[in-house]
DNA sequence: ACCTGAACACCGTTCAAGT
DNA sequence: ACCTGAACACCGTTCAAGT
């Protein structure tokens, strides 16, 4: 299926929600799978959310008891955790190039977010796991080999990709809460329809902002339209060159930081 | 300049587990408030973690009934944002002082990353929440002075919460996430035992990396014991280290990057 | 071998009724 | 005014029974 999307440099142009759109064609009486359970969750999943997503409901998606599925998973935790690893599965990191880590990490940050994007509160499901697993510990490997060749010190490298990660996750996830907000308030009176209108809500956010006592609160009201109205692509970028820097400060020809390895 | 030890004026001896300890004296008749309600659900949240915490478990803390807790709490979601709010209740950030803007960074982050230990799995209840209410905001607003006195470009200054906030929040809930690892691992037998036993499951994960071939895991491999036997405290000072010296290099006096604002 | 049906022990939330 | 009791519409998981 090559999906590469994974090191494309160009913007990803996110909030596009990669409708499925899988061949739907016979969900008929094909055999029940652990592929097919995992598929029809994340169907669920994109449908009603995280906190929408029982097994009940992936098996009404499978035309199927509840109880069929436990002969395919073992858990719905253990179903989580195969949407989290599956979610990776073709995920490819370059061969490190020494010269041009910044523009390699960078270009990891973006797929992993570009990923964790592409399926509702798949953020919330990622920060519950570790990639400690057997299909997740070689993209933890990779990401490792660009740290120690672009000449980061072992306790910095060892820690970097724990902080990217857990940054990316993080944003993400943040997004997510801002996107289910703006939903619902747009769909109050049909949630059904729940069209996100993210401008309508960063209006009223700078307007709550722009409400505050002026004496209290001067930084916020000078920096609430970059905190509110900047693209999130913008602010992503942005905590990840600070993250960036502060790594570039460790390497021995790096005149900020001591080497200190 | 600056070895990486700059992270070191007050190790806040962490896993303590800071035991309520209230006065439990009579829990007999006091009349029911709000302030109670979120004191019981912090008691069973300590006892069952956030997955046991129902609103049942709490009415039963409280020898109450299940509706009763709706006259003092809107919903559940609610009660976890009371909790969130209570945790930063008398939470106090220093006025800026822009010669020592980066060791008051530091003391933050240690802060609120003791204060979401203090209670069982906080960093997850956090996690789902954005600081912008009328009790929280006042800490955004503290927090961003201390940026902004430090002389770094508005741009940043808008993101570093954002960003150092969200290193906080994840790193204690990785931590959550293995301590749970441990106990259900120990508390095998008896569940409500359930000591950590933090040393052997760092065993287990070295053991566990050691055994990885070494042709396809030398990273890991050469890493995994700065990974998983550094003390959390040490890792935590330093992924905050690369985090603020990313923030450094922004500003106009750093010879590190350009002040690009 | 694979799935169904029914049950168990829970959930969050609402609301009439009691005191 | 404040709480109870009962109900509603859900949960995850197990397991004997069917085919």
């Amino acid at each position: 299926m090559a999906a590469d999307d994974t090191t494309a440099p160009v913007p990803p142009s996110p909030w596009e929600r990669e409708r499925p759109a899988r061949d739907r064609v016979s969900t008929a009486r094909a055999p029940l799978t652990r592929e097919r359970v995992v598929e029809a969750a994340f169907t669920v999943l994109d449908r009603q959310g995280l906190d929408g997503l029982s097994m009940r409901q992936v098996a009404g998606e499978l035309g199927v008891t509840v109880s069929a599925l436990y002969a395919h998973v073992s858990s719905k935790d253990d179903l989580l955790e195969l949407m989290y690893t599956r979610l990776f599965d073709d995920f490819a990191i370059p061969e490190p190039d020494r010269e041009r880590w910044e523009e390699q990490l960078r270009d990891f940050a973006r797929s992993v977010r570009r990923r964790l994007l592409s399926h509702r509160d798949m953020a919330r499901i990622s920060m519950g796991h570790v990639p400690f697993t057997a299909e997740l510990l070689p993209h933890v490997e990779s990401l490792l080999a660009l740290f120690r060749a672009a000449g980061l010190p072992d306790r910095i490298a060892a820690e970097a990709g724990d902080l990217i990660s857990t940054y990316v996750d993080g944003f993400v996830l943040e997004e997510g809460i801002w996107q289910d907000r703006a939903a619902r308030q747009a769909g109050d009176d049909d949630p059904s329809l729940s069209r996100p209108d993210w401008r309508e809500m960063a209006g009223e956010m700078q307007d709550y902002f722009a409400a505050l006592p002026a004496a209290d609160f001067p930084h916020l009201r000078a920096l609430s339209g970059l905190m509110v109205m900047d693209s999130s692509d913008d602010r992503f970028d942005i905590g990840l060159e600070i993250i960036l820097r502060g790594l570039a400060s460790y390497l021995p020809d790096q005149g900020a930081g001591a080497p200190d390895a």
